[in-house]
RNA sequence: GUCCCCUUCGUCUAGUGGCCUAGGACUCCGGGUUUUCAUCCCGGCAACAGGGGUUCGACUCCCCUAGGGGACGCCA
């Protein structure tokens, strides 16, 4: 048997850390066993995925070296990779499911589903379907169907029992039937959702072994429900750990850099990260601790994966990272340097916010020490301002955080937009607004353009910064934070 | 709340019943090399969650408790 394995991620928002994770984990794994390694793009949620996110899956997995076999922008004999272009596949099998019965349709309403739901939660019950749909008349239902009465195909769920099954990590284990939902399979946009389509493209791409997180243990009942309906094999699943935050929460942009692009642009080497993520759940059979993904692959064992949820520690990963700058050669360094941002290309997206700005060129390394090296630390002092207070200052942070958290796209324009419209709504002049903005990204007063410079840092250090800001405005307490949730709520 | 998963130094981990006086790495602390700093080298602090079993013998196997995490969407 041919050993494939394969990633998939969904384009929505920034290339995540724990996709580099997976993808890393399915790619040693496939390679060790001589196998091929598979990108699938899930972009089955038309609502939130977006051309651009895909593409940053392109670019952050291949700045990482983390290349795939097959896979949506190079083919193969099992495509295409992306979900979008297999509907047709899908609704094949969704019918095929609902003509033996394995699934049936469903007429309820969002209303309907949501009462139920509060209903439940009140009486402190599992929230599940009720199986209201469950019993319709088969003429009934074509019936409704015909005149086009908008409707989802759900999963039909044994009653009593356990599902049993085995994880090649963790061994046995068993999920009783009423934990489990009927799950949607087919959304009324006639798009699948996760579950179907994961099931359907692992099969049809002939996916040997599924390495994914522990997050999908307690749906892989569904999983599981789908493949006996359609009379497969399953394939063998491995629940690795999940990355955790320093506080062992599940790893989560609010509380560390989750963006593949945050690592990039910080200057760590993607063979370092690769590294130190070899090193989460994982262990060498020689404890070596530094080592290529090539040398991974040699020596690796799936036994030796551990079930423990790793905290991505930044200190350690920084150690490391220092550990490969280090064993470069002059030469290769200079390399790194460049490569990293003072190619061409980056200059270019630089160059016009300074040029300006300069008489003589040595004026021009202090303009742009915050874009291309950390800010300095801030104290409460550098905020002093002639018309904002403190609060204020910690407000517009705040603020500015959770809009800049909706843009779907981060470019100079749209970034305007979004601030500007939040200063309108906050009754803030854009001029008093920016100041704290500018120095929390900035360190300074006085710099280059406000909007260049956040589309430059990108989404996580930009964040990051924000949110070091409010820390050194004196940071928000708990009772702060409910209230300027509100505060932002209620917003014009 | 229900179900499931997990549990060795602060963090990442080694350990698959005797090799454990529990090893390594990061962090931190000391010392050395260095015109400063960093690197580098040496040394130190620091853990088997708790309680019951099983066994001649448990970090290792079983049970219970506790703690942590995840899932409970027409998101993935």
């Amino acid at each position: 048997m041919t050993v494939r394995t394969r990633v998939a991620p969904s384009p929505t928002g920034d290339p995540h850390v724990g996709t580099a994770y997976m993808a890393l984990f399915n790619r040693v794994f496939a390679k060790s066993q001589g196998g091929r390694f598979i990108l699938r793009i899930e972009d089955t949620d038309q609502a939130r995925s977006t051309a651009a996110s895909e593409q940053a899956i392109y670019d952050a997995l291949r700045w990482a070296g983390l290349d795939w076999d097959e896979g949506p922008d190079i083919g193969g004999d099992f495509g295409p990779y992306r979900q979008s272009e297999r509907l047709a596949i899908y609704r094949s099998h969704a019918d095929r499911l609902l003509e033996s019965g394995a699934a049936f349709r469903c007429f309820c309403t969002q209303d309907r589903l949501d009462e139920l739901r509060r209903g439940q939660q009140a009486r402190r019950e599992t929230p599940r379907y009720d199986g209201h749909c469950l019993g319709l008349d088969p003429d009934e239902v074509a019936a409704r169907v015909e005149v086009g009465e908008p409707n989802v195909v759900r999963l039909r769920v044994p009653e009593d029992g356990d599902c049993r099954f085995e994880d090649g990590l963790r061994g046995e284990i068993a999920i009783p039937w009423r934990q489990v939902d009927s799950q949607v399979l087919v959304k009324s946009d006639g798009f699948p959702t996760y579950h179907l389509a994961v099931v359907v493209d692992d099969h049809l791409m002939q996916i040997s072994h599924v390495l994914r997180g522990e997050e999908w243990i307690s749906s892989f009942p569904k999983h599981q429900l789908l493949y006996d309906a359609f009379g497969w094999p399953m394939p063998l699943h491995y629940h690795l750990p999940l990355l955790r935050n320093p506080d062992t929460s599940k790893l989560s942009k609010r509380k560390n850099p989750t963006g593949l692009n945050y690592y990039r642009r910080s200057g760590y080497l993607p063979e370092a990260l690769l590294n130190y993520l070899g090193l989460m759940g994982y262990s060498m059979p020689d404890e070596r601790e530094l080592f290529t993904v090539d040398e991974m692959t040699a020596a690796f064992d799936l036994g030796r994966v551990s079930t423990g949820g790793p905290v991505f520690d930044l200190a350690k990963l920084d150690w490391m990272n220092g550990q490969y700058i280090r064993a470069l050669t002059l030469e290769k360094f200079m390399d790194r340097v460049a490569d990293w941002a003072l190619n061409r290309d980056n200059l270019a997206s630089i160059a016009p916010l300074v040029q300006t700005r300069t008489e003589r060129l040595i004026d021009i390394l202090p303009q742009v020490d915050y874009l291309l090296g950390e800010r300095t630390a801030l104290t409460e002092a550098d905020f002093e301002h002639k018309t904002l207070s403190t609060e204020e200052c910690r407000r517009i942070l705040d603020h500015a955080v959770r809009r800049l958290e909706t843009l779907d796209h981060w470019q100079r324009d749209d970034l305007y937009t979004a601030i500007k419209s939040l200063a309108d709504a906050m009754g803030i002049k854009m001029r008093d607004f920016l100041s704290p903005l500018f120095i929390a990204v900035s360190g300074r007063a006085v710099t280059l353009p406000l909007f260049d410079s956040l589309a430059y840092l990108g989404r996580d250090l930009v964040r990051s910064r924000l949110r070091s800001a409010i820390d050194a405005l004196g940071g928000v307490s708990k009772k702060e934070a409910k209230r300027l949730e509100r505060s932002y709520r209620e917003l014009p």
